[in-house]
DNA sequence: TCGACCAATGAGACCGCTCTCATAAGTGCA
DNA sequence: TGCACTTATGAGAGCGGTCTCATTGGTCGA
């Protein structure tokens, strides 16, 4: 089927110069109504499609953009990226993927290699990094924008992680829990956890309590991370009587094994999740948690870059609210 | 900070010719050591990196792989994309992911818009889609790796879904149950699915039984799918006595349904799911499920892309294997 | 009727790299 | 010492678009 053809051919077919064929393409409204259809006729009939590589040379502009997450088998971002995703599309805009695993360096290679690639603008997760990331994305020259943290100097899209933790550790304060234990997911490079052990230990205080280390479990974001950090808190000589998990998955985790124990939730154990995902309303019993914004945060991300990208005005700041959604995980305490 | 340097500005820095600078970027054992390392500390010294857009107008290679995925919300395919990206970093290549929702209308256009890109392979998941998208890949001039179903015509990596269907329905009906319903996901552009339903209904055909339509509920890939499906199955004249779920997310929101009617599992009904996810250890009764190869796939897609990339001759098929693993939610059959 | 101005199109430089081909320097052998 | 041959480097032509500037023909007001 021979090579694919180019503007050239387009423009001898057309009987136009090159520079009018690349116009009925870029500026369609520069030409006259009957020289726009010939060069269109002439573009359908050849299937000619223009080069991408090409065409980014000479405009400086590629027309993807890369976004890098922690990891895609967290669910939460998974979701955030579809929805960017999706977004972008309808921009033509193309999505150019990578992961980290909650390594910092691998951040930076990713960033640089996305760098490299000519996107157009950088979406990243969480506003902890290592001063060289920061100076290599300041000196990067694309726009970048920043999800799920906030961050004075770059453009933010995201909700309050403090308060996430706060509200699920002011839920169970409020029904009498004072011992309460935190199960986080990987805290390397994850600002998003370290705010929500920060802002339940900030509700402790109010109430002149105190988060101990102790009463923090450092697990995976997973249904087994859970367990085993509930398996963690409960073995501690003195046990908790309300426990956060991180994330619902977590959280879920934990009841799975504090039934296990034969601690009966919400009568021995209070347990709150963070993220409100579906699971909340299938485990036994139902998972009092924090909604969290995440299906709003890939498509607002979405919408930001598109704005941004047409040179249209946006907010610096975009901010989600969260809110606590009770159920039947969460009770006053017994003594 | 001025613009971003280019070749030439190496090549006068290091005192070179363009084209000597260029080779030391891609046949750097074509230079004598000390030109080599002159050149190399120019690079350094400007921080010089090369420009995508350029090399790949001139090349003819992007070193950009694209990937259509029905949906990430899916966990299945968040996995696979994650294990795809992963491996194709080791090899310098981006990944550009798109996702059609069980629409191949929507798969048609994400393809069209990955391949005018100039992306050097692509990644699709199934073998079932219109003669229209069919042509384009075939006329697109860009490797074409198919996953999780197989075709004759383009390389592919994935499992047997019928046997997957199968071997649901066989430990199911060696239970002593025939009357089986099946809870299907999506099945518009979904041969997956269709094929587990057709691999259930071949195993029912062996024992001289069939799937009657009204026993498979076509509902979305959720623990609310799953509840759906189970109630629309238990509210048929003639009910299931076994219950097999197009994945486990459906299997185990079938599980929470059934429990909510005040049916045992497995006592009155038995229930398999399908992927062998972490969940099916954690919902009650633990879910029989079948192992699917999800986590291999991804990186299996990463290799074969490289190698093809590297000319490296490859399988035109991968094929895993899948097996049953029995749990606690499947038992003879009591009548 | 003439010059100013505008709309539509053409000409050609340029984006930054790759790659082929030519050239110069270096090597081994008769 | 000369010649064929290899090795290292330079020169320059693309790759396929975008964009600025020049050119042409036509319109309009004085």
């Amino acid at each position: 089927m021979g090579r694919r053809s180019t503007l050239v051919d387009v423009a001898r077919l057309a009987g136009v110069s090159r520079a009018t064929a690349a116009r009925a393409l870029t500026h369609p409204h520069l030409l006259k109504a009957d020289t726009l259809s010939a060069v269109t006729t002439a573009i359908d009939s050849l299937g000619y499609v223009a080069d991408a590589a090409a065409r980014a040379l000479a405009s400086g502009r590629s027309g993807m953009i890369g976004a890098v997450v922690p990891t895609l088998e967290n669910a939460v971002f998974a979701r955030a990226i579809h929805g960017l995703q999706t977004g972008l599309a309808d921009g033509d805009l193309q999505l150019v993927v990578a992961a980290h695993e909650y390594s910092s360096a691998m951040e930076l290679q990713a960033i640089r290699s996305l760098l490299a690639r000519g996107i157009d603008a950088l979406v990243l997760v969480g506003a902890e990094r290592p001063s060289e990331t920061w100076s290599l994305l300041r000196g990067g020259g694309v726009p970048v924008i920043l999800t799920y943290s906030f961050h004075p100097e770059f453009d933010s899209i995201g909700f309050d992680n403090a308060r996430a933790g706060y509200l699920a550790a002011r839920h169970l304060i409020d029904n009498g829990h004072t011992r309460i234990g935190f199960i986080s997911g990987p805290l390397p490079s994850n600002d998003r956890m370290v705010q929500r052990i920060k802002g339940a230990a900030s509700a402790l205080a109010e109430v002149g309590r105190d988060l101990p280390p102790a009463f923090v479990s450092e697990q995976e974001f997973s249904l087994s991370g859970g367990k085993r950090g509930a398996r963690a808190l409960m073995s501690l000589a003195t046990t908790p009587t309300g426990i956060i998990g991180g994330n619902d998955m977590i959280a879920a985790g934990a009841l799975h094994e504090l039934a296990f124990r034969g601690l009966r939730v919400p009568g021995d154990v209070s347990v709150v999740g963070i993220e409100n995902l579906e699971i909340t309303t299938f485990t036994t019993p139902t998972l009092t948690s924090v909604q969290l914004p995440t299906a709003e945060i890939g498509a607002a991300t979405a919408r930001h870059v598109l704005a941004l990208l047409r040179n249209e005005s946006v907010p610096r700041r975009t901010e989600f609210p969260v809110s606590l959604v009770e159920r039947a995980s969460t009770a006053t305490v017994v003594r």
